[in-house]
DNA sequence: ATCACTAACAATGGATACCATCATTAGTAG
DNA sequence: CTACTAATGATGGTATCCATTGTTAGTGAT
């Protein structure tokens, strides 16, 4: 029970949010269709919504024509009105992007690194590449509201990269200090398995899905959880980490796909691909293999859902390409194993989960702000009318 | 974001509750300090409050003696305002208790019965001692606000048993219904092991621990976890069910206790009993058992720290008695599986956790329903005065 | 016993936000 | 052109919260 005692000006700023709220659907709304879905009277509707317009969060669009009576008012939230950041630090690659408050993308920027590329160049590149962004959008950093990373290794509450095995001297790296040094705006760090669960529920396969578990299926397996819409952290922020589990053979799943001797001496980051093409095309010895990393996958999975018993299981990650002939497989090693089977989807966002992740991120932590602060963006909004 | 709209009696109402949560605590508050912690103005708590001793919720305490200035009047939350029922309904018992609203016995009743009973004489048993405490407690049915039970089998969300093993006849058994007809009150089920858990977080040893992740260790192991302050459920009800993963072998952990040569003669229910005593005296050979068991516990317990990494992990369940052996070896078999060790807590509420915890979720029920209902008591209270 | 000091109490008036009601307005349909 | 419809705009009323100011019931010193 976490009802805090409140003023009237809360109680209209928690009316102006569920106003916020109701609007950021796709369809614009008449102040009767909004009265009636906030529970506001009528005329209260009425005045939240000329002081949101008042402020830029909403606008008014042209009236619908040929309905019987004076045609109505409608309005729609001005997903346009601020933006935000979201980085995608990984072992081989640093994305930005920046979305509007709706997290579609208004421009992004992708970077090729090495893995062990030293802490201070990867940080150049990720400037780099929101610099770029920046530009492309034609936004200077005034105009960012809020900026998220997600990133391999286990982040903490505070934001700190706690533990990290793939990038050399990447653990306790603070993005938030280095972020905020550029933008006068919050910033906030998370895992980037999470982020891309996120990026799911929010804009993917999983929307409006309360209960998840994505998986993050590549050469790093990772997995993260959303319940009853909410991230799962963890106490020190490692939740999701049962691939470490010696019971559950994630860490050298990839070794099933290694071992199909056609493709034994293909490069490391190309194998998989090879092997899951192979099993497409009716290749057994691939599709075993694809089998096997299945059954492997399924384990960890089952001890996910066992645990959490989800809706939904998402898989995403650099795999996920391979949805269609991976899926199946993971269904049938599943099924088995738990309590009630979820249903299996394959993401649909690719590359650009994380990123999108941690735009969702920043785009939440605004909505929190919101409701928090008495004046969440310094009044930038207001400047920008 | 569920930030629903209000309008001044929805504001009013969340002051009051905040008035009352501030109220839970053990110590009687002065107005000023209620201000304080609300953060609403004293007017406003003096009106708050004077409208909660009108409808019986708090009541005024002698002031204190010997302070500077005029003596401040203290308000105490009314924690014998109501009561609720709670239940446990196993394999081999069934438990009764009526607490007052901070969860405190006033009664309680149990009554063993068979693995076979027949479902109609469980709940006659049930029925019966739920009679013996109200006659006990010198209650009526009327003055139950609330009543929830905990049992065996996987409960989805409306409170039915979907799923059970243990009890024959068990399944689809609809508590809700046959509890609903006796009070006028509403009636919620849960499984046991999350009762135990919830008992545990409210009034046990993980007392306003957020992250905690339970374990029901006796003959039939389980587990639960609480997440942010949240019970898990799981979208069919069936989280914390880990044990059933075939690579954490939970099912048969008992094998281990069972097969220590000397106590292979011992009754069923007896052995792990006997077998932890022993280990406690210093017998090498049982020491050996438990050792054995803890490891395999430890799997299954890794499974589910490293999913939700929690800050404290609760030994509950009828083994709990032996918490002394067998909590070391738990955690000498957990380090080495986990990424971050959580506390390892023996419970302290004994076989009254179910019922007790059973208790804390009619107690939730309430606040909730004061939260949301207008008039959520139907007068009940008002008319006690 | 009296007086100063302290901290809580009590009453007043003002501000904010919500709501119900009703006349008005801008469209469509015949 | 008129009847009808559904949204608009304005008015007055009510609930709730807050700041302010004077009052009260204690303690401690003279």
């Amino acid at each position: 029970m976490d009802v805090g005692g409140g003023d009237l000006q809360r109680l209209r700023r928690l009316n102006s949010l569920a106003c916020l709220g109701a609007l950021r659907g796709d369809v614009p709304l008449t102040l009767a269709e909004l009265s009636r879905r906030t529970g506001l009277s009528r005329a209260s509707t009425v005045e939240v919504v000329t002081e949101l317009e008042e402020r830029g969060w909403v606008e008014e669009v042209p009236p619908v024509q040929g309905a019987m009576g004076r045609p109505a008012r409608r309005y729609r939230f001005r997903s346009n009105a601020g933006h935000v950041v979201g980085l995608d630090i990984g072992v081989h690659k640093v994305l930005a992007t920046i979305t509007d408050l709706d997290g579609a993308m208004v421009a992004s920027a992708r970077t090729a690194v090495s893995a062990d590329l030293p802490r201070g160049e990867r940080l150049e590149a990720a400037d780099r590449a929101v610099a770029a962004c920046l530009s492309m959008a034609g936004l200077g950093q005034d105009d960012i509201w809020a900026v998220a990373a997600g990133t391999v290794g286990v982040v903490d509450r505070s934001g700190r990269v706690a533990r990290v095995h793939s990038i050399p001297d990447w653990a306790g790296v603070d993005l938030v200090s280095h972020f905020a040094a550029s933008f006068d705006a919050p910033v906030r760090v998370a895992n980037d398995s999470r982020a891309a669960a996120l990026a799911e529920q929010r804009l993917g396969v999983a929307q409006d899905v309360a209960d998840l578990v994505y998986l993050h299926v590549g050469r790093r397996p990772g997995a993260a959880s959303i319940i009853e819409g909410r991230l799962l952290q963890g106490f020190g922020g490692a939740a999701g980490e049962v691939g470490l589990l010696p019971a559950v053979r994630w860490m050298d799943m990839g070794r099933h796909l290694e071992s199909v001797p056609r493709f034994a001496g293909a490069p490391e980051e190309q194998v998989a691909g090879l092997v899951f093409a192979a099993a497409r095309e009716g290749d057994r010895e691939a599709a075993a293999a694809v089998e096997r990393f299945a059954a492997d996958l399924a384990v960890g999975t089952a001890a996910l859902v066992l645990t959490l018993d989800p809706e939904v299981v998402v898989l995403g990650g650099g795999f996920s390409r391979s949805g269609d002939v991976l899926l199946e497989p993971l269904r049938r090693a599943l099924a088995p194993l738990v309590l009630r089977m979820p249903e299996v989807r394959s993401s649909a966002l690719g590359e650009n989960c994380v990123v999108l992740g941690a735009a969702c991120i920043a785009i939440d932590h605004i909505n929190e702000l919101l409701l928090t602060e008495a004046d969440p963006l310094g009044s930038r909004l207001d400047r920008t009318r």
